[in-house]
DNA sequence: ATTGAGTTTTTACGCGAGTAAAGTTTTATT
DNA sequence: AATAAAACTTTACTCGCGTAAAAACTCAAT
């Protein structure tokens, strides 16, 4: 290597026969310089793998490539799914994504918002927790830095929010199991943390209204993420005691519809759509895992690239035009029903 | 507010009384300072909301208190529950966890390892891809950058690996059902992307020699991620042309049982250790979602937070020790063995 | 060749903090 | 109280790059 030793931009820009102020203005937009400096300073870029400091370069930029995205919880693998799709649209748009899951915590959401801001981001894609979330923490996160919500929308909060149609979900499987078969009762958590919840309980008796038949609602509690166990133990308290109104159950999401699978196992209820089946269950979300459950489970289908990327393209919307008028849009995607062998 | 609006470390070390160079002190390690000048500043701290900034911190310290967490696929709820104890314990030690995901490509381990590079870690916790790994690059990041491999090991490279004990889960599972019925076959995918997967194969060879079994190894095939549906695919073709060569079938990993036992669960095939069932199913990992397959499945656990806990505390060492000797530690922690209802 | 719009170079300063050196004050030790 | 050690203040420079302004240049169209 008979190359010198490249510390800096100023001695990139001397090794490739370029003024340091016209380098910049390459790595800052390589469309902003003329063609021919262009390819010298790409040839250079070869020769030397020069990168720019990072922390150097946005010291001083009013405006960064960074892109914060922040979930409530990364262990459930629906949000897994949704930032994989999220960080690569991110990327191929030369964004530098910062992945930051609040694992179910009201305070830690806070804490991420806080660490945000000093990552001067150019916007904020943020589920937050729901219930839990401190409304006035994101309230004022969003004043200062574009902030799209998705998956859970919050009143008012956010310049945008993307996210499912709740009562797509809800209007839809309800229609099919009551065609089908028995009238769904409606199993839940009584006291989600997520906004999402609350939505698709109203989606059940206004659709259940809609069609003329008493809605039932089962509510168990439980707090928490751990959704799986809450269904589970919710379900096998149930079945146990006979509380169940219907021998077709609803639940509001996919994951307690696991742990009600499971419990229904454990306690030899058949379930399925089949004559010898004792009991139907049906869901919302088409979870990774629903498709493996035993029976698979029937469900209502987030249309996750849909929601992925227009939530990802609205937000390049805001960095780009500025902040918007005062509307703030909400943009809601609808399921697709995906019949399986649960219902 | 009749408080000043403060713009820089030298506003707040005016409006505390303090001189800049101690509250700069004070930020890099707030035991560094005099007890009663910490007070003075943390009073400071409550009136004003100062926090440095981060990118000028950042650029003339040779080490910043970054800590990069890589892991393979973060959608596998195994790796996301790993990465939720390690965030939480760089938390409280001061340091900021950056997370990243390869989302199973090699090519994006590489680019990550690059993103890393410029963020000036003071280490990094890696949990690389293993087959599809580029080794020459993480062996010249290792050179540049403090780093602990947990979870797969690939020979040499970082300064240290700390995982679980491949030997001791399918020891333990292989002794368990031997012990209890009928020999068990290993389950497996025939080209498997993670080297956990080849330990494992070959600790069920040796352990089947040492109990005088004759070993019978299922060899699916199947590339990616989905395991759940590669395990799926690869028990349905089983089940149909009858080449299982045991009814106690052992998986390498939990993901691939999920998959095999949603596919008995469509056969009509029974699993459980109950006398009326035609199968027994085990594997390892306890994956968090491994409790509510259908029967619940008996499995090897990791013992995850020992795992966390020790990849942190060894990069930490490392941090502060500087490079350490030539030495490469492997820490293996054991397995612990699960009964459930599946075998 | 001339013109002029668009680029690049030169020069210079700013950002917000790290850090080193020398001098001053505080605290601990005896 | 004397003394030394530790902590703090002052001063000044550094880091790597953004960015503004004016001068010099390029290049295509006239």
């Amino acid at each position: 290597m008979s190359e010198t030793k490249i510390r800096n931009m100023q001695d990139f820009a001397d090794a490739s026969g370029i003024s340091r102020p016209t380098v910049s203005k390459y790595f800052h937009d390589p469309d902003s310089v003329r063609p021919t400096t262009r390819a010298r300073i790409e040839a250079a870029l070869e020769r030397y793998d020069y990168r720019p400091n990072i922390f150097a370069m946005n010291q001083n930029r009013k405006l960064t490539k960074n892109v914060g995205i922040v979930v409530p919880y990364l262990a459930d693998p629906f949000f897994a799914e949704l930032v994989r799709v999220i960080e690569r649209r991110c990327i191929n748009a030369g964004f530098s994504p910062s992945l930051f899951s609040s694992h179910g915590e009201p305070a830690l959401e806070c804490d991420i918002l806080d660490t945000l801001r000093s990552l001067k981001p150019a916007g904020v894609l943020l589920a937050p927790l729901g219930r839990g979330s401190d409304k006035g923490a994101i309230e004022r996160f969003a004043r200062d830095v574009p902030t799209v919500l998705f998956d859970s929308n919050i009143e008012g909060l956010g310049a945008a929010f993307v996210g499912s149609d709740n009562f797509s979900f809800v209007s839809q499987t309800v229609e099919y199991l009551s065609r089908t078969g028995e009238t769904p009762c409606f199993f839940e958590m009584r006291n989600p943390a997520n906004p999402n919840a609350n939505k698709r309980r109203n989606a059940y008796f206004a659709t259940m209204e809609r069609l003329g038949l008493s809605p039932n609602v089962v509510a168990i509690d439980g707090t928490g993420w751990e959704f799986e166990e809450i269904g589970r133990q919710g379900a096998l308290q149930a079945i146990e005691q006979g509380t169940l109104p219907s021998s077709t159950v609803l639940c509001s999401n996919d994951r307690l519809a696991i742990g009600f699978l499971s419990a229904c196992y454990e306690k030899g209820v058949r379930v399925g759509r089949e004559a010898e089946c004792d009991m139907r269950v049906a869901s919302h979300d088409d979870h990774p895992f629903s498709r493996f459950t035993c029976p698979s489970l029937t469900t209502a289908a987030h249309d996750y690239t849909a929601v992925s990327d227009y939530a990802v393209e609205t937000l390049f919307r805001l960095i780009e035009g500025g902040r918007a008028s005062g509307d703030r849009p909400e943009t809601l995607f609808p399921a697709r029903l995906i019949m399986r062998d649960s219902a």
